[in-house]
DNA sequence: ATGACGATTTACT
DNA sequence: GTAAATCGTCATA
């Protein structure tokens, strides 16, 4: 019988952003449906949005409207957006509140709910199907796998019933690659920043 | 009011 | 590798 997972503090978010990122690998993110239905996972892909001098931020400059709001909550807020007209992507406030920082998570090893999460990816007509490897390996497709939508914009991590982080295992830093963030078209020196943190769930 | 764009994904050549 | 899908958001006017 394994001791329950231990939840995590506000403490573990008011952190700098890149801590948070990089010490999010490892644990396990649980989405509870509104039906009781649980779906998990292992995070193994998070990227930094670090603070207003973030030019790939969606609060650089010091940018605040209704769509980044929670960028700016207190740390441990979920902050969700919509984009590309049919793609949701998940992130988590950090340092302190009245700071414009968060942590994409982008993808993770699924473990519990499996065939919930390929329905919820097969919602569209697909040519092929689905491997349980490609159900939550992108920031898009892990929010469609979770369902995870605006409703969730905003909720308290450490508070809400349909969506929770506990800690999970460890992962060395010999498991662990940096490299630049994914997806930043135009944003000077912040393109190449080694903001994204990797890491393989499968033995080498 | 308008237009360009996007922290993406999928299918196709 | 390239392109389409698809629409809310934001800056400009």
């Amino acid at each position: 019988m394994q001791t329950p997972p231990e939840n995590l503090t506000r403490d573990f978010f008011a952190r700098s952003v890149e801590a948070v990122a990089r010490d999010l690998l490892g644990f396990q993110l649980t989405r509870t449906l509104d039906d009781g239905t649980i779906l998990s996972g292992i995070i193994t892909e998070t990227e930094a949005y670090v603070g207003p001098e973030d030019r790939a931020s969606h609060a650089f400059g010091g940018r605040r409207t209704a769509r980044n709001e929670h960028m700016w909550s207190q740390p441990g807020t979920a902050y969700v957006y919509f984009t590309y007209g049919m793609h949701h992507c998940f992130n988590i406030a950090c340092l302190r509140e009245g700071h414009p920082a968060a942590v994409l998570i982008r993808a993770m090893v699924p473990t519990e709910g499996i065939e919930t999460m390929r329905t919820l990816r097969s919602a569209r007509p697909r040519k092929h199907p689905l491997r349980d490897k490609d159900l939550c390996n992108g920031p898009g497709k892990l929010c469609q796998a979770l369902a995870i939508d605006l409703d969730l914009d905003g909720i308290d991590l450490l508070q809400s019933p349909h969506l929770a982080i506990t800690q999970g295992v460890a992962v060395p830093e010999a498991r662990i690659q940096r490299t630049p963030r994914i997806g930043i078209g135009s944003a000077g020196d912040w393109v190449q920043k080694p903001l994204r943190w990797v890491t393989r769930m499968d033995p080498t």
